[in-house]
DNA sequence: CTATACGAAGAG
DNA sequence: CTCTTCGTATAG
């Protein structure tokens, strides 16, 4: 209790002073009840503050047990009536301020390094990032003044991001106010993970550091403190044996510190983790030899796998049966695909069927009086070379003008003769020269001539009777002179081709996407998944959901 | 938000 | 005193 500048309460003497004076900052002993005057006491309004019972020196003389007891737990300074107040204040402020600076330190070394990745154990610069380029030993103007990349610690990012969510979860365990309070016992968490590493020195199977904290600890902050300050002592007693390491140590932060002493430090190295193993792991590592990993990872499989099988069975799996959902689906495709491929099979079969029919048929010239008629009225031109051109023989002059152009421009044409299965190079033997025409085949043209249409050849094309029925009825006129029907099988040919190439590679991709699935289902529940993932059903009360229902 | 610059602390 | 490297201010 405190009273500052309380109103005058009569001839009431109060303090060690023995004075009624009550203007002045004064508080109040907790036991005996009694006002004091801070000055007399040398309490200040400030430490007054941060106190939550107050006792008078003459109560804790009487009675040893009391002490003072402050708001955040500070254990009471036995100097207060000794130094000035001025003195008092400032220390007070310097040991707030070291103690912020130590914690944030301390927060900021266990953020900055794990001390577990291969970056936090890397020794050596690596002499061509920047940041070692940087460096004056590297001839930089250490403008940039930062650890060497390969030596920043990788997981620093994405344990720095972690850290607000741990130590918030910590903060209602240990408490703490202020930010520097909660810095502090986020400190002294730390070191209890440190302590508990002593602890389990012995312990063959350990679990990972993470895990291995616990709630808070009982231990007080200023017993953290000392440990702290033995270890430091302890570190420095052995800086001159090893120079080399003790200079990686001292750059090095904390969780480096702490992982050199549990592992390769002096009296006690760290017991093999094998299990029934009593040997001293090397340095460097948990076991002491292969087998003893192996063993243990062995013994893990076996300890785990059983159980995890049983889990794995004991629900429905939904992707499994998503998978078989798309492969039944994949494979009423695939039949579809391969039905249209042989309807078009067919197509070709009629089509064959069709030209033997129109060879056999005898020709009508008298079509082409018709023909005649008709070209008197338009002129066309050529869409490829822009030639005028008679009706007549447009159909025709068009289609081999623009084969030669294709030809030599349009990469398309080189493709075709590719994906037709046929060589891209001419290879037109020449008995004189006894070689072999080595020009591509789209740009050869006196090699690959069209095979001559005889004179007696007849079109043969189905003539329709409306725009979408075609008719019985063939034409009759000489394939050379039908300008109607010009390249009709070809033109047809090559739309079945079209429908046939659609389906091919829809099939290739139906088998693509099956074979994914397949290979996905192979691995579903393989031993690595097992031992990796597992399915925790967080409400045992309700069955789980099955997608099958 | 990122890159850069720089004061400052800890250690040798 | 130097070296390393952290935290932070600031410019872009």
């Amino acid at each position: 209790m405190t009273m500052e500048h309380g109103s005058d309460a009569g001839e009431t003497l109060y303090c060690v002073c023995r004075s009624s004076d009550c203007e002045r900052f004064m508080i109040g002993c907790d036991h005996c009840e009694e006002w004091y005057h801070g000055d007399c006491i040398g309490v200040t309004q400030l430490d007054a503050r941060s106190i939550k019972r107050y006792y008078c020196d003459a109560c804790r003389a009487h009675n040893p047990s009391l002490e003072i007891q402050y708001k955040n737990k500070k254990k009471e300074r036995h100097t207060v009536s000794e130094s000035s107040e001025q003195d008092k204040v400032e220390k007070k402020h310097k040991e707030y301020r070291t103690k912020l600076r130590e914690n944030m330190l301390a927060k900021s070394r266990m953020t900055r390094k794990c001390g577990e990745c291969s970056a936090c154990h890397r020794i050596e610069d690596c002499g061509r990032c920047d940041f070692c380029k940087d460096m004056k030993k590297f001839g930089g103007t250490n403008k940039l003044r930062q650890k060497c990349r390969l030596r920043q610690c990788t997981s620093y990012v994405s344990r720095h991001k972690h850290m607000g969510l741990s130590l918030s979860e910590k903060g209602s365990v240990t408490g703490g106010d202020t930010p520097s309070e909660r810095a502090m016992t986020d400190f002294s968490d730390f070191e209890d993970d440190f302590d508990e590493e002593e602890a389990y020195e012995n312990v063959k199977v350990a679990p990972k550091k993470r895990e291995r904290r616990t709630s808070s600890s009982e231990a007080s902050p200023k017993k953290k403190k000392e440990k702290k300050k033995v270890k430091h002592k302890e570190k420095l007693k052995k800086s001159p044996e090893k120079p080399q390491k003790s200079r990686q140590k001292s750059s090095s932060r904390r969780r480096v510190e702490v992982d050199d002493a549990l592992e390769t430090d002096d009296d006690m190295p760290r017991q093999c983790y094998g299990p029934g193993c009593v040997e001293p792991a090397k340095v460097g590592s948990k076991y002491c030899s292969d087998e003893c990993g192996m063993k243990l990872a062995k013994s893990r499989i076996y300890e785990i796998l059983p159980s995890r099988i049983q889990q794995w069975q004991s629900s429905p799996c939904v992707g499994e049966e998503n998978n078989k959902k798309i492969l039944e689906m994949l494979r009423q495709e695939t039949l579809d695909a391969r039905l249209k491929l042989r309807q078009l099979d067919m197509k070709i079969q009629e089509l064959d069927a069709l030209v033997d029919r129109g060879k056999n048929l005898t020709m009508i010239a008298e079509q082409e009086g018709l023909d005649q008629e008709e070209d008197t009225e338009l002129s066309v031109y050529c869409v490829t070379c822009g030639t005028e051109l008679n009706q007549k023989g447009a159909l025709r002059h068009m289609e081999k003008c623009y084969l030669k152009f294709e030809a030599q421009t349009s990469f398309w044409s080189l493709y075709k003769t590719r994906i037709e299965g046929n060589s891209m190079f001419c290879d037109f033997y020449n008995p004189q020269q006894k070689m072999y025409c080595k020009r591509l085949k789209v740009l050869c043209p006196e090699h690959t001539k069209e095979p001559k249409v005889s004179p007696d050849a007849v079109c043969g094309c189905p003539i329709a009777t409306d725009i979408f029925t075609e008719g019985e009825n063939l034409c009759r006129a000489p394939k050379k002179k039908c300008v109607k029907h010009f390249c009709w099988e070809k033109l047809r040919r090559a739309e079945i081709d079209m429908h046939r190439l659609r389906q091919w590679m829809k099939l290739d991709d139906l088998f693509e996407q099956e074979r994914n699935i397949r290979m996905a289902m192979s691995n579903r529940m393989g031993v690595l998944g097992l031992m990796l993932h597992q399915t925790v059903d967080h409400d045992p009360m309700t069955p789980m959901k099955s997608t099958a229902s």
